[in-house]
RNA sequence: GCGGACGUGGCGAAAUUGGUAGACGCAAGAGACUUAAAAUCUCUCGGCCUUCGGCUGUACGGGUUCGACCCCCGUCGUCCGCACCA
């Protein structure tokens, strides 16, 4: 009867073998039961799996192998998303090739990742660098350019002069290269684009569609997609105003309503008005020049003054060809927003308002608060920006502003310049097209070739994959590619005369953008076999970190519409579930100060207790050391603990227990040492309490009772499976874990007494019945211990592949309850009787109360509330 | 500036969405077992007071309600996202 201490590190790789010889966690596409898809986005294969995957996947292994339980064919894949920039940084520092650095990174991760116990088929795992996959990736790439999905244009990019490459917009920090630090240049360069604008009206739609997503995530996205609904309108220049002899520029304008407030336009200094008014104008060009240096820092944009410089060229109102207006250049208009050409209106806008007292330009009040006076109502140094009543606007005086929008929308639309209309309606977004291409050598080489006689020619099909070459150099900074002796040149596939090879590789977005999919069917030869996509898509249950919000996000949701138009998939939103998990965090531990300052491991220290106070400690010589903040793990700041270690130390179980415990899943988790003891001590625990009875459970033949002494205990059981399975449906572990701790409490004396021989048999199977739900509650959490005690009940098969149980509906309601009972709204007594109990019987009850009748101190109850089940107030 | 989330013991948090505030865990304290330690078990644990009871308490100030952590108005604070978007 005695037992051992649990030991994860027998148990653990035992079970993991048995599950994996078994196929337990393999996949059938044809299994007939409802399909269940359960993903955490797939790792970058950095070198070693931290904590924030620990808990990802632990997580995502919880639904898992829950939804395998209630009875789903579930579908829980794994694989790397490989490309990208550190492998050839790696390559660079270390002389080691990215493929050898990525593959042996795979390797470390994917058996740390195996010591977890996670539930996944890796059947059908895959790296994105994988010619198979790349090679489907390339396919898809063909398949878009031929409707129109892909196309190339010459675009300003961010370029880094030191490392020679193109970053894309959220790899430049303040105005730097993020990995060189060099400052970043605007270049134009011709990139190869995905027509995800075509998609902006459906992709902020369907955000409506997406109610399990978090609502945070929603309105990023929504921000991003950035609709807005204005008009454009087009303004006559002055005869003899334009240098090049121009007629008209048009602008892009929200506020339509504001018309007669204009008092100035502004044009980017890119926009072609700009470029004809500075040739030969040596003081605009330099001012053009000097708008287009700066901008790229957020920081600049900031701070920077709002400027602008008179062009010379004049423009008529749309709406009296007697009034002209003045056409500046300005550093804060935006030539890839709207039509990169602006009225201002003072009175109506901040900015505009700004800028109209610095060059002294007219400011008309149009608009004004609903309950205004026209005579007294003027701007000072605040534009008002709300909607109100129309003044000062010819026609439009004492409409509304939604009135007046529609009234000038109306007008333009009718009234002709040349033979056009001069306005329209129009709405903008300010999403843009997304630039994949990269100078890049570790990603998916674009399927192209440039031929001089042909133009921009697609790699047939059957000449796919386009192989990255192994033999690269990383002696140089640049693109590998670009400097081979022989990759680059290639016959034209049309006419056959020598040819140039596309260099630039694909953002390695693209690959995280349909791996959901290849997962359905990864053998295939085509991108994907469409009716296995179908079945399985949308994924169920999507987890991943809050940091892609927007980028693989969004990114995912176009491709799988773009994919539909090219018949690889039939349906629009990736993932029907999200979930956005919280960080782990760690406190910091440092001695010395400022730039001296030094960062120590958790590992190396020790935390004392003197009086309360906490003390870090070095290990190696005593020092105490600063106890700082408690931030994300990370290596600089070295707050990081190694899942290996843990896992050694105390097994897989004790690990996913902690992390899934205490803080809300959305919320960070603070790692501390006392916590994961904590966790330790529930999983030897339930050990303890479980195979010290096992010997007697395993004699037991009846079935509980439900009744008698032995009720509590199955009540306990079935109360606490009812509660957790609810739990574990909206994805609240922390709450399961709460439930699972209140059950065992109250269980742990009839585990001891069936132990200790003081059960009879009836008493003693409520017991069983108490451990096997104990077990199946635990299992999608720590299933190897469930396992290890499933086998010693003596229970046949696997707990991995055993049914959830199905709770008793007469076991967790009571029948007898305990109302609180207030008076005058503050608890005054309790009265315990049955559930059922009418009103009446209730009301005479509670007044006989002795508490009751004393606090009521012979006054007369005015009103008395009974809430059925909940609580009684009198009032007096 | 705009948008979003949030504020509950020493700490992480719960509260069936208007019905006993603090479940559960961590830390702390006391005790049992032990030659001793570890492990384990039992008890205490928001604050205050006259302690088998009472008062008070969910950032702060109001309000609605028989009853408010929850709803409404206002104030303060924290975190996150976006930000020259016309």
């Amino acid at each position: 009867m005695a037992s051992e201490r649990y030991n994860p590190r027998d148990t653990e790789p035992r079970w993991q073998k048995t599950w994996n010889e078994n196929s337990v966690f393999v996949t059938d596409n044809n299994d007939p039961r409802e399909k269940y898809y359960v993903l955490e986005m797939f790792p970058y294969p950095s070198g070693r799996v931290h904590m924030g995957h620990v808990r990802n996947y632990a997580m995502g292994d919880v639904v898992a192998r829950y939804k395998r339980a209630r009875g789903y064919n579930v579908l829980h894949p794994m694989g790397w998303d490989a490309f990208g920039m550190p492998a050839e940084n790696a390559a660079m520092q270390n002389k080691v090739h990215p493929k050898d650095w990525t593959y042996q990174n795979i390797a470390t991760m994917r058996n740390q990742l195996k010591s977890m116990g996670l539930s996944l088929d890796w059947s059908r795992e895959f790296a994105t660098c994988d010619v198979e996959y790349y090679h489907r990736q390339q396919h898809l790439f063909l398949d878009f350019l031929e409707k129109g999905l892909v196309y190339r244009k010459q675009s300003k990019v961010n370029w880094d002069p030191v490392d020679n490459t193109v970053l894309a917009n959220e790899q430049v920090i303040d105005g730097r290269g993020w990995r060189s630090g060099a400052l970043v240049e605007q270049r134009e360069l011709t990139q190869w684009f995905f027509k995800i604008t075509d998609f902006s009206q459906d992709l902020l739609d369907a955000l409506d569609t997406l109610d399990q997503w978090p609502e945070k995530v929603r309105v990023m996205q929504k921000n991003w997609i950035g609709r807005s609904e204005g008009m454009t309108i087009r303004w006559e220049i002055a005869e003899g105003t334009a240098p090049a002899g121009s007629h008209e520029v048009t602008v892009y304008t929200t506020r339509p309503d504001t018309l007669f407030g204009a008092s100035f336009l502004a044009i980017a200094a890119d926009h072609p008005l700009a470029r004809e008014a500075a040739a030969g104008n040596p003081d605009i060009e330099a001012f053009a020049e000097e708008c287009r240096r700066a901008g790229t820092s957020v920081a600049a944009l900031e701070t920077a003054e709002k400027k602008g410089m008179d062009t010379g060229i004049r423009v008529k109102h749309p709406l009296d060809p007697a009034w002209e207006l003045p056409v500046y250049i300005a550093n804060f208009v935006l030539m890839d927003y709207g039509t990169g050409a602006i009225f201002g209106c003072p009175a109506g806008d901040q900015r505009d308002l700004d800028f109209a007292r610095k060059y002294d330009l007219p400011v008309t009040p149009v608009v004004m608060p609903k309950d205004g006076d026209p005579a007294s109502f003027k701007i000072g140094n605040e534009a008002y920006v709300d909607d109100g009543v129309m003044i000062n606007s010819r026609f439009l005086d004492g409409m509304t502003t939604e009135a007046a929008f529609d009234a000038v929308a109306e007008r333009l639309s009718t009234q002709l310049l040349g033979n056009q209309p001069q306005g329209e309606r129009k709405v903008n977004f300010r999403l843009r097209d997304w630039g994949i291409s990269r100078q890049r050598y570790w990603g998916c080489p674009i399927p192209v070739i440039h031929c001089d006689d042909c133009g921009v020619v697609a790699v047939p099909k059957k000449d796919l994959p386009v192989k990255l070459p192994d033999d690269v150099t990383f002696d140089k900074p640049g693109n590998p590619l670009d400097r081979h002796p022989t990759w680059r040149h290639v016959a034209c596939p049309q006419c056959g005369k020598d040819a140039r090879r596309e260099t630039d590789t694909m953002d390695t977005f693209v690959d995280s953008s349909w791996y959901f999919a290849r997962f359905t069917a990864p053998w295939e030869n085509e991108p994907t076999s469409p009716e296995v996509a179908n079945h399985w898509l949308p994924v169920d249950q999507y987890i991943g970190g809050i940091e892609h919000a927007i980028l693989h996000l969004l990114y995912s949701r176009f491709f799988t519409r773009a994919m539909r138009e090219t018949g690889h998939l039939d349906l629009k939103e990736p993932f029907k579930g999200l979930f956005t998990q919280g960080m782990v965090v760690h406190e910091t531990y440092s001695r010395g100060e400022g730039t001296a300052r030094e960062w120590i491991a958790p590992a190396d220290i020790r935390i004392d207790e003197i009086d309360g106070q906490r003390r870090a400690v070095l290990l190696s010589t005593g020092e105490e050391l600063k106890i700082g903040s408690i931030e994300k793990m990370s290596k600089s700041k070295k707050n990081v603990v190694d899942p290996d270690d843990i896992i050694a130390a105390y097994g897989a179980d004790t690990a996913r227990f902690f992390v899934l415990s205490d803080s809300p899943p959305d919320r960070d988790v603070i790692w501390s040492e006392a916590g994961v003891e904590g966790s330790h001590r529930f999983v030897q625990r339930v050990w303890r309490l479980i195979s010290e009875a096992a010997e007697k459970l395993r004699k037991v033949k009846s079935k509980p009772a439900k009744e008698g002494e032995a009720l509590p205990v199955s009540q306990a059981a079935h109360k606490a499976l009812q509660a957790v399975q609810g739990d574990f449906d909206k994805l609240n572990f922390n709450k399961a874990v709460a439930r699972i701790y209140e059950m065992v409490n109250a269980v742990a004396g009839p585990f001891g007494n069936v132990a200790a021989g003081k059960a009879d048999e009836a008493y003693a199977a409520a017991v069983r019945e108490a451990a096997e739900i104990l077990i199946l509650l635990i299992a999608p959490m720590t299933p190897h211990l469930a396992e290890e005690c499933w086998a010693a009940l003596g229970n046949e098969g696997l707990v991995a592949q055993a049914s959830w149980p199905v709770f008793d509906a007469a076991l967790v309601i009571d029948s007898e309850i305990v109302l609180p009972v207030q008076i005058n709204g503050k608890k005054r007594a309790e009265l315990t009787i049955a559930r059922d109990a009418d009103q009446n019987a209730v009301q005479q009850a509670v007044l006989a109360l002795d508490a009751v009748q004393a606090a009521l101190a012979g006054q007369t109850p005015k009103k008395i509330i009974v809430v059925p089940q909940r609580i009684v107030n009198i009032v007096v």
